[in-house]
DNA sequence: ACTCGCGGGACCGCCCGTTCAT
DNA sequence: ATGAACGGGCGGTCCCGCGAGT
């Protein structure tokens, strides 16, 4: 019977829940204390299980925070990719990109942004967790370089911007809410966020294209 | 401090000597650790003296973590601040303080900033470290306003920009640059920063193009 | 502790073993040095363990402190209190009693009575370590209380003298018979306890002088 | 100058002066944490004074015990004593010692006896200590013990009762007067001490002697 | 002569990641 | 998946000495 079920697809055997729930729980605390912050006994005390519980489904340390920038990595999917994904091409996707990616750096109370602490953690520490980081955050970056380029290719944006430099200051601005909001506390950190964006977007004073700060766009032909 | 010096000025004793060579060391260490990185035993190690007489100095690993704060801000005045105040108010100050800033964030091979590593390491520790870190910041950041003001107030910028929202990009830009620098190891990391900073100076589609480096046309009366 | 004993009923698991040796070592490393000179250092070393392997049996010195007044009190009942109880109530049970105290206190070569030792190391200092060594204690000074009322009820100790008193007064001799043996190596320390027991015991002049051990004089109805 | 004063009686150098105050604050210390608990870290404290600067009047942890044990000794003398001495020989002055030395044990707030206190925690410890307090310790016995032949010479106490017996016993209650009113905390402790002294001094049966706890003695010929 | 600044070395309680047998 | 144990490291405290200052 368990021979059956094994490899069934669509079921997990109870070795597979248990770990998806550790990795669940390993990734909140990573959230609000950092990979470096996590500790395999406070995942098991977290999850009620033994330490030892826990380091059998990982091997080591590393494996663990692995795992937990995986699973982050599909949160991140979920949360930021996907729904904004569904937008149509230009703008608005980009918009809603920008907007999700806001939202997961600066709402959550005490959760934080892994691929953000990560990089500061892990930049001077060799080894397959910077790595790893590295190459998701890549992905992203890609990802979201691409949605800018159709945002040219829409019509949406100048196309002759550069798309590597406006994704370096769109990061950027991230990088400063996430400084703000959760370092300063400046309340005033996602309207900070926002207005950048808009600017950057609005800068490329196209014919028809939104200007930002009360120029008058009829006396400036292009 | 006041009695420091017994018997010839501009002499330090040699507790002051080696606590200097101690916060040297430890500052070195948490550039590239982090200030959690800091151990009373790396120092120790570092320094060749004992657990005990690198402690007895501080009292508590909480006050090693502050005069190391202390100490990079000094450093920071001194490498980034006073060589740019010597600049002429306006861009070109303000352009000296961004390049400094640059430079102390990218170049220095495994040298960190902990004015942003120390900001995701403690956001979540409320602590004397997180208040030290964060009002030393603060008095950077407030510097740097200042200096966008003058810059204003000189004419070399748009007045009715906001200088928050200026300082706000500026800032992201840095954070972007050391996030691709330290970590991602993108090459042209400088490059972007820079072509990023003269594009928030630069007034935006105004007549005759963009204007880069703070000449105004005579149209514009200050 | 309900399932502790997976295989064979009346067994006890490994840990449970080492736990006991641990505490064992740690009692005896307690009765001569004092609770407050056990450090888990030396009991590891005592019982050829690693720290952190004694430690993980109890998870704080505080916690091993505890378990080393539990394991004295058993051992003081075994020795002391239930081979008494055994004696037929009144002056043989209370005598039984006091004589075992005696040997406890004196007898052992090195060690020393806790309930004496620990009253003086922990009299300034609160905590759960002072709490349980006091109500150790009390239980035990209730138990001979209630001897003394059960020697009165029996007829072999004036009813009019207050038990409290004489449980008093007993503590005393037993505390002297501690000093004096233990510290100032008096040689007729227990010669010393026994007689102050007696007399005390002993009805103060009645008619026919002091009579010893119990005889209850035909007229006197109990 | 400083010649002429050096050795005129009556006058103290600086350094007599300061290690005076030393060890008066050490004896405080000592007097409710105990002798153990006297650290030289915590007389410096206390006086205001650096480590090494205590450390040098005493070359050791245990010079400074040693010191503070005389100390107490002096101050024992003129506390217990002394006052006492001057009763007239016999039970008033017999009555006098044992009333100081309660007062001395059960009264002042948080000071305890080191004689007490010192005996516990140096009755396994061999060195210069334990053989400063046990001296110090008989000598005080030995005049209560005189106290006591004197009483009975005077005609106050049967001159047939063993003198050595009786110091035993109200050394016994001063020891039950510490634990009660110190460890446990029972607020009749002292009643229960000066009743049990009371007792003691009674017991002789003489004619003309009181006689406690109702008894009447009329009918009760010796 | 006295006091201090400075440093060392041992040890403390505690916590971590890891291994092994069950 | 656990319970037991380990080795190593952490921050912190202690007693103690050296060298120098007044």
């Amino acid at each position: 019977m368990n021979m059956a079920m094994r490899k069934s697809p669509g079921m997990f055997s109870k070795g597979q829940q248990t770990r998806a729930a550790i990795v669940d729980a390993a990734l909140q605390l990573a959230m609000d204390a950092g990979l470096e912050g996590l500790s395999i006994g406070s995942v098991a005390e977290q999850t009620g299980m033994s330490k030892s519980g826990v380091f059998a489904h990982f091997g080591s340390r590393e494996e663990l925070q692995l795992s937990v920038i995986r699973a982050y990595h599909e949160r991140f999917e979920q949360d930021v990719f996907f729904p904004a994904i569904r937008q149509p091409r230009g703008l608005p996707r980009l918009t809603a990109l920008y907007e999700n990616w806001m939202h997961r750096v600066a709402d959550e109370a005490g959760a934080g942004c892994i691929y953000i602490s990560g990089a500061v953690e892990f930049d001077h520490r060799p080894g397959q967790v910077r790595d790893a980081l590295r190459s998701m955050v890549q992905v992203w970056l890609v990802a979201l370089e691409k949605a800018i380029r159709q945002t040219q290719m829409v019509g949406d944006l100048d196309a002759r911007r550069d798309p590597h430099q406006m994704l370096f200051e769109i990061h950027g601005f991230i990088l400063a809410l996430h400084y703000e909001a959760r370092f300063l506390r400046v309340p005033q950190a996602v309207a900070h966020a926002r207005a950048a964006f808009d600017r950057l977007i609005a800068k490329s004073c196209e014919p028809g294209s939104a200007q930002d700060h009360g120029e008058q766009p009829s006396d400036q032909p292009k």
